[in-house]
DNA sequence: GATCTGATGTCAGTTACTGTCATCACAGTA
DNA sequence: TACTGTGATGACAGTAACTGACATCAGATC
């Protein structure tokens, strides 16, 4: 393979997965993945600000669709409903890379430093997010919560969509888990120090029960 | 100072806090530390797995604190409140060490590799949140939401306070941080693929208004 | 064909982190 | 008092992630 090979990058982050995958995050060394990519060490640096960061290309174009799609939004929707269908979006998007999607959160979910890594893209999303938001008006901190409980939406449906036999719709899993969340967080809102305790918590596995297909 | 001072993993915890307000995280070196510590390197890394972790000790008390708390909250209370004021009595404590807790959060908002421990530590609080719920029999995916939902109004609350001029009280914070997350998420739960839009946002920023002091 | 530019290679260096074994303080015990 | 076991620490060598500096090469431009 010669020096000037095309798509450097794309070979890298190939070569990556599949040592990662073959042996493991820690046994693998990155002049291991360079060499399987025909290139140095000092290569795989340019490319890459660590060994964790060439598992999370994917994530800027991520944001660019979730932002994009949230500050597009018709005026007239909700917030929460903004993010709640750019959330579905992506996850259409996600859908149609299933299996590299399986065997990268494979990868990360055996590993405590790719959890750590994958955690703070998750942040900058609800960031991101969160200032997609406040370009449509919303205040804080009503952007910020509206933006975390989105992302926590998302975390849920993405688990269970990844962990599934492959039959689950990822948009329907958004909406469904959103809908949960809507139930969890029903309740009386408190307008000093003392709560409003004494609600029963059959209220949000009966409404789980009605989200369902 | 001898061999066998007493309190090795305090002293150590104390001297990298000092050196990573002083000159930063990455200009610090373990071997300084240990050095303030009165210790070596090799030591520092039998009290802590890592570089980062010293500033992490007191994760284990904090979430022995929740989890405590939501497992012994009345049958009565509705799942979100037992987090809620589970949520609060850890305010509470944070707010004992205001001081040192200014300090040690201007160092990781300072350095990504800290808040990506932070965000780890987090995630480990929702998960053992969410186990909590799930003694008090709170089904799935109630409790992962639920969970999700109150570690998001306590990160919200906890940076109000931080950034704050020090009158605020944190489970204050906290309650109005729920508050204002269950007006961002009232909404119409959908039954299907079609969502139900059309609802203004003035109605978030009308229950922040009234959530205040 | 000369030159310029950007991507890559080479090499030396720092530092986080680990494994291994020696050493020391202290506690118990005869 | 001497002996012994135990746990914490020190000493030292080694690996690998990551960085800085400079050389080198392929292709574009003139």
């Amino acid at each position: 393979m010669g020096r000037w090979e095309p798509n450097a990058r794309g070979r890298l982050e190939q070569a990556a997965l599949e040592l990662y995958v073959e042996r493991g995050f820690e046994q693998t060394t990155v002049a291991e993945i360079a060499e399987r990519a025909g290139l140095t060490e000092r290569t795989f640096f340019r490319h890459f600000a660590d060994k964790r960061e060439v598992l999370f290309a994917g994530a800027g174009a991520l944001q660019e669709l979730l932002t994009t799609a949230v500050v597009g939004a018709p005026d007239s929707v909700a917030p929460l409903e903004a993010v709640a269908t750019a959330l579905e979006a992506a996850g259409a998007l996600l859908q149609e890379r299933r299996e590299y999607s399986r065997r990268r959160q494979a990868v990360i979910n055996a590993n405590p430093a790719l959890q750590e890594r994958e955690l703070i893209k998750l942040a900058a999303l609800a960031s991101a997010l969160a200032d997609a938001l406040r370009r449509r008006g919303v205040t804080d901190p009503a952007a910020g919560l509206t933006a975390e409980a989105g992302i926590a939406v998302f975390k849920i449906a993405f688990e269970h969509w990844i962990s599934g036999t492959g039959e689950a719709d990822m948009p329907q899993l958004i909406r469904e888990s959103l809908d949960e969340l809507r139930a969890v967080t029903a309740g009386h809102v408190s307008t000093g120090g003392d709560a409003g305790y004494g609600q029963s918590q059959t209220r949000s596995s009966q409404a789980r029960s009605t989200a369902g297909t």
